[in-house]
DNA sequence: GATAATTGTTATGGACCATATCAAATATCG
DNA sequence: CGATATTTGATATGGTCCATAACAATTATC
C-alpha cells in the first residue's frame, strides 16, 4: 500500500477534455490508472486513516493535541486511578514509549503521576483541573468540527455502520 | 488515538463472572472502560488498519512483500513506462523515500529502472518477468487469503459498502 | 545561450515502534 | 523468615517511515 501524507501536490489533474489533452495527439497528460489498487482494503483504509488524522490535527490545532494524546486523556478520565501500564497497554502503547508521552502531558500540566500507596512501584494517573478543562474543550471540537463532518459526508446511519464494521475488523480480523 | 501493534498481550480479559472477579470483594480484575474512545472514528480506523496490514503481511510472508511494495508492483504493472516521480507521487510516496524502495525491488529482480530516451533524466519503471510472476502469485494470495477473509467477516455487500465509504473519506474528507 | 525547472539521488532529522536492560518494589515459595 | 522471581517505571538503543534541503545531470524557457 503506502500512502503518505505528502500527495497533496499533483492531485488536481486536468480531466480528459480539450484543455486536458491539449491539442490533439500530444503526450498523455498524466493521471495514472490505479487499477486494482482502489479495491485493496488496506490501501483505501490507510488513505482514509491518514485523511482522518490530518483533519483531527487541524481541528485540534488550538489545543495542540495529537490523536494519541487525546486518547490518553480520554482513557485516564474514564478510568481514574489506573497506572501507566494499564493505560498504555489498553491503548496499544508499549510502556517504554509511554514514558515520554506522559512526560509531555505532565509538563503541560494536563495530567499527573501519583505514587500509589498500595504498590509503591506504580504511578497512578489522573487528570489535572487544566487537563479536565482542556479535554472538555477537545471533546467539543472533535464533536462539532471532526465527527460532525463525517455525518455530513456519509450520513448518520452510514457513519454508524462504518464504525461498526471497523470495530469488527479491529477485534475479529 | 494511538494504537500500536503490541497490544496482543492482555487482550483476553475475564468477564465479570464469579471466575472473573474471583471471590467476592477482591480488587477489580482489570478491563478498562474504553468509553467514548470506541466512538472515535480515528481510533477505530487506526486499529482496523493495523490489523489489516498485519494480516496482509502474514498472507504475504512467503513472498516477502509489504503492503507498500505490493502497491508499487501493482501500479507499475498497470502503468508501464512511467517514471519514478509519477509512480511515487500517485502512491503518496516522496521521491527521496522512493529511491531505497526501488533499490530493494530492483535488487530482488522484481522491477527495473530504464533510462528514458525521451528525457534522459527520468527512469522508466517496468516489471521484470520475475516481478510479473511474483505479482501474479501475490494477487492470488491476497484474493484468497486476505480479501476473502473480509467477505467471510462482513459479507460481500458490507465489504463493498465499507470500501466505498473509505474511498469517499480518502477523497473528500 | 543564460537562466529556470525537473529528475533521481544523498544526507539528515523527526516521529513512531520495538527490544533489552535496569533499579526499586512487590510477590512467591521454600 | 529469606532467597528468588515478577512487576513497574524508566533508559538506552535500533529500526522503519516520513519529511525537508541540497546537489548533479538534464531539459525547458526565454
Amino acid at each position: 500500500m503506502t500512502v503518505s501524507k505528502a500527495a497533496e501536490k499533483s492531485s488536481e489533474k486536468p480531466a480528459d477534455t480539450a484543455k486536458g489533452r491539449k491539442d490533439a495527439a500530444e503526450a498523455q497528460p498524466e493521471a495514472l490508472q490505479l487499477g486494482e489498487l482502489s479495491e485493496q482494503l488496506g490501501y483505501v483504509l490507510k488513505r482514509a486513516q491518514l485523511k482522518v488524522f490530518e483533519n483531527f490535527l487541524r481541528c485540534m490545532a488550538s489545543l495542540q493535541l495529537t490523536p494519541a494524546q487525546f486518547s490518553v486523556l480520554l482513557l485516564v478520565e474514564k478510568n481514574p486511578g489506573r497506572n501507566q501500564t494499564e493505560i498504555a497497554s489498553t491503548l496499544g502503547i508499549l510502556r517504554p514509549n509511554f514514558v515520554a508521552m506522559l512526560d509531555n502531558l505532565e509538563s503541560r500540566d494536563l495530567c499527573a503521576r501519583i505514587r500509589s500507596t498500595n504498590d509503591r512501584r506504580s504511578h497512578i494517573l489522573v487528570l489535572t483541573d487544566k487537563g479536565k478543562a482542556v479535554l472538555a474543550r477537545a471533546k467539543k471540537l472533535v464533536a462539532t468540527k471532526h465527527e460532525a463532518r463525517l455525518n455530513d459526508l456519509l450520513g448518520q446511519a452510514n457513519r454508524e455502520a462504518l464504525l461498526a464494521m471497523l470495530s469488527k475488523i479491529a477485534s475479529e480480523f
